[in-house]
This record gives C-alpha cells, structure tokens and sequence, in this order.
DNA sequence: TTATTGAGGTAATAATACTACATAAAATAC
DNA sequence: GTATTTTATGTAGTATTATTACCTCAATAA
C-alpha cells in the first residue's frame, strides 16, 4: 500500500499529491486520523480525501486506512536501533522491541542445527544436567533449570561463582553442564569449567564465537550479539540465550520419546495443580 | 489482540462475551464491519459493543479495529505453530523463534504507551522498587531487580511467596511493587498485593488483561499470550515480560535525567570492572 | 469569445460511533 | 425475605465522520 502511493503519487490529479505527501510524510499517525484532519493537514477538501483513496482502488477511506495499517504492522523491517534521550515511550518501545526481534532472528539464521542435535543427544545420555551463569546469565541458567527439570531428569542452576565451584568438583563423566556467558571471558566460570572438565563432565557453552569459554567447552551452541546498543540494559543475550535453551529442551522433550512425554505430562499435571491459579 | 480477547473473555461481562465470541468467530470479517454489524451478529446493542473495547484497553471501537487490523495483518509474517514430534531440530528451532518473535511483536502492538509512561513516573517517584514473581515469573522478577538496581535505587526481587508475604508487610506509601504473573491468578501473589496495599505502596502489574491481579493493581501493564502451543514450554510469556521491564527500565533511566544516568554510568563502570569477563 | 471538460470545493445527507440516562438484574445488607 | 445498593445492559439522542450531489472555476479547444 505504502509502495503503491509512492509509485502513484506522480499519476495523481495534484491535491491528491497534497494527500499523498501527508500521508507519506507520517503514515503512522495517518491511520488514526480521521478524514478532515487528514484533508486539512493536506490543506484540500475531504471529498479530495475520498477520491485520493478511490484513485488507489479503496472503496472509500475507511478501507483504505484499513489497508493501510495493516501494511503498516507486517512491514517486518526490524533492526538495532540505539535509543536516545529524547525518545517517547513509543519510540523506545518500538526500539527495543525491534531490537530484540532482529537479535532473535540473528540467533535463528546463525544456529547450527548439527550442534544442537549432539547437544540434545548428550542430554538424553547424561544421568544430571547443570547450569552455570552469573550476573544477567544466572537469570537465564535459572530460567533453564525450569524448563529441564520437568523433563525428569536432575537439573540444577548455580549463580553464585563460588557454589558452582564446589558443584563442580562433584560432578562426574554422567554430569553435563551448560556454562552460560555472553562475553565467555567470565574468570570465575572459565575455572569452574576446568573443574567440571577434571571430573570428566561434558561440557556445553552457550558463548560468543571465539571466546575463551568457547575454547574450553566440549560444544559450544554460539549466541553472538552486537551489544554496544545496550549502555542501558542489555535485553539481546538475555533473549537469545534464553530462546537457545528452549530450542534445546523442545528438542529434548520431542526427542526423548514417549519416556520424557510422560514425564513431562506429569510435571505438567502437577503444575496445572499447584497453579490452578497460575501456571 | 486476538490473544488479549481470547485470555480476557471470561472475565468480561456475559454480553461483552457474546461480542467477543463473534470477533473470535470471524475476525477477518469483524474488521471491516461497523459497529451495529457485528452488534447484531452478537445480539446485544452497540455501546455494549463500545465497552467490549473498553475492556480491551481501547478509547473507542476504531481503536479497537485498527488494533485487530494490525494484530492480523501481522499474524502472516511470524506465526505461533505448534511444534510436533517429528520435527527435525531446524524446524524446532525455526517454529520456537518463529513463536517468540511474533509473540515480541504482539506485545508492540498492544503496548500502551501512556500506562508505560505512568509507571515510570510512579519509578522515579518512588523511593525503594520490589518485585515479585513465582516459578517462570520469578526469573523475570530477578532479571527486573539486576536491570532497575543499576539505576541507583533500592531493587529486589522475590520468588518465594511466604518471603514475599514477608516483605510486603515492610512496605510505605513510598514503594513500589511490581507483581509479575501470566496469568494473573496465582492466590500466593494476591494475597501479597493486598498486604502491599494495606501499606500503601503503589502496585503496578505485568499480567493478563482482565485477570484478578490486574483488577486488584493501581496500574496494569498487560501482556496477553496465547500460552496453548507452549505445552513443552512456557518461552512466550517470559520474553514478552522481560521486554515490558525492559522498556520501562530503559525508559526510566532517560527519562529520569542526568542523576539516573549519572548513577548509571558509575553502575556499568563498576560492572565492567568486575566483569571485564563477562557483563 | 464561447462551449466543453475536468479538477476541486461547498453544503447537505447518510452512516457511524459515542454519550447520557433509564431500567432491569444481581449482589449485598439488614 | 425484603430493602438497598451496585452492576449490567438497553434506549434514545447527539456528535462525529464519511459520503454524495451539486456547483464553480479554470483550462483547453473550436
């Protein structure tokens, strides 16, 4: 719609170039105005409104801002974008979210489904899983364990540098452990692994390319993310990791068979009743 | 929005119902009908209709059609689909992230931005932030605390209910809380509220529409997913709420102006020193 | 200059959305 | 169990918005 005003706009009669331009200029604001705000904006008369959208073979206005707002919405342009001082609340919304989405889909077009497949192999053979993360990647270790657990298998998270220390020195060649970092230049966690890895633990990096952490883990599942935009807080990783570790324990649970299915229907069950309030 | 009808409609009054069940019915249709059309279909009269979108969170009923529009026009790109056994990894993968961005998407929709504006002046006015959160909602709880801390304010977060019961009852009319829950109907978390209410401290929720604890916060920050594909787990939810704290935290600290900024850039400073390996 | 055509405006009309109020139903108190 | 209050929903009227019919003015051509 956006597209066929712009290739249009030259053929029209010339205060329907008025209307065009308006709408062009701020399409956005354009679908919630009415006609006669639209017509004195365009400084015409609303009649030349209605032509202008009988000229783009609309029935009348109504359709037309119809069409038009929902090109608006799958226009699916969505790309960093930094926020600045001087943002309204719809603006930073838009960013943020618009960032969020380009890193998710950056995560979706980079991931090696090979890996991940040995990733969920190494998970259905091992007797205990473990997630290891400090900082914002605690949270998400945190967020794995719940997603884990209730496939039926020992699943713990550690945030705390010093506890994951002394977990580790009692894992053994069944353990698998999940060392989650952004940066993968955490010293603490990076120590922590070695530890795993004298015990014989597998180990999974969910890191950056290249990283220190990603040298030491047995696999590493990559989640690169352009932060610099986030001075403020730094939203991308957190998502990204997190959608990793789903992807992971989908697969996990379809994977599985009908073994984990069970288990996972009577977490499920349990849950739906602790939470028949909120699950 | 469809999400947002579909989770709110039983909390509606039994003739907003009937207008729900009409639009849920035929959506593509209801869009381009008028107010008295889909008035009719529902058998009830038209401001029952207009308040139906008022529940909704909508000024009026173009409002709401636009909304819709959108919601639908939007629907095409990024679609939930349920994920099935026999999915290969990079279908599983594609599907996952494919839910979660549609899912980011739709809280962009439905984001109102002058509640969002609200709840960051009752922020900046408040003197100590607490959030709370069980299971799923309590990772979000604690990655809310690691974003706001860093602004210079009191932060924290709970998960566990009885300590949250706790908490509540040390609260003035100087705090905020923030109550974290997808569906809005988790007992533990309103009793909370209520205790928090009795002291006087400011509620603002991140629940569904329509839900109990968005009746019994000050202000509500809606965020609606359809939940029903998420049997494996729970991911839609928890990235659109993360993103609403996201957004105000981000909001907050340009709006809040040098001071927030200042306490900021001493927070990431300090942050880096410490995570010169991992941030 | 004077018809002829078409662009574009004015004013009236139709449609649509919305408001204020009244009544009925339900919930609560006595 | 009745009275009182609250809540839900419809009726009727109003305001807004889109649309139509018609008229004027300007440009082109005979």
């Amino acid at each position: 719609m956006l597209a066929k005003i712009k290739s249009g706009r030259d053929s029209l009669r010339k205060s329907e170039q008025k209307v065009a331009d308006v709408i062009l200029a701020d399409p956005d604001g354009s679908v919630q105005s009415s006609i006669q705000s639209i017509a004195s904006r365009a400084q015409v008369s609303e009649p030349t409104v209605i032509r202008f959208c009988r000229a783009l073979d609309c029935v009348g206005f109504q359709e037309f801002k119809l069409k038009l707002a929902q090109d608006l919405a799958s226009r699916g342009t969505f790309f960093y974008q930094d926020v600045s001082v001087d943002d309204t609340a719809k603006e930073l919304s838009t960013k943020i979210i618009d960032g969020a989405i380009a890193s998710l889909m950056h995560v979706k077009n980079q991931m090696n489904h090979a890996t991940l497949d040995q990733v969920i192999d190494l998970y259905l053979a091992c007797d205990r899983v473990e997630f290891y993360g400090s900082g914002g990647s605690g949270v998400v270790a945190e967020d794995a364990q719940l997603k884990f657990f209730r496939l039926g298998k020992t699943a713990i998270a550690y945030s705390d540098p010093h506890i994951q220390h002394a977990a580790a020195s009692l894992l053994n060649e069944r353990s698998l452990v999940f060392a989650i970092s952004a940066s993968g230049r955490n010293a603490d966690l990076l120590h922590t692994v070695s530890i795993a890895k004298d015990h014989r633990a597998s180990i999974v990096a969910i890191t950056a390319t290249g990283s220190p952490l990603a040298a030491a883990a047995d696999i590493t599942l990559t989640v690169d993310v352009v932060e610099d935009s986030d001075i403020f807080s730094p939203i991308k990783s957190r998502l990204a990791q997190i959608a990793v570790l789903d992807i992971l324990a989908v697969g996990a649970a379809v994977k599985g068979g009908d073994e984990i299915l069970e288990r996972l229907a009577r977490a499920s069950q349990a849950i739906d009743f602790k939470f028949v309030k909120d699950r």
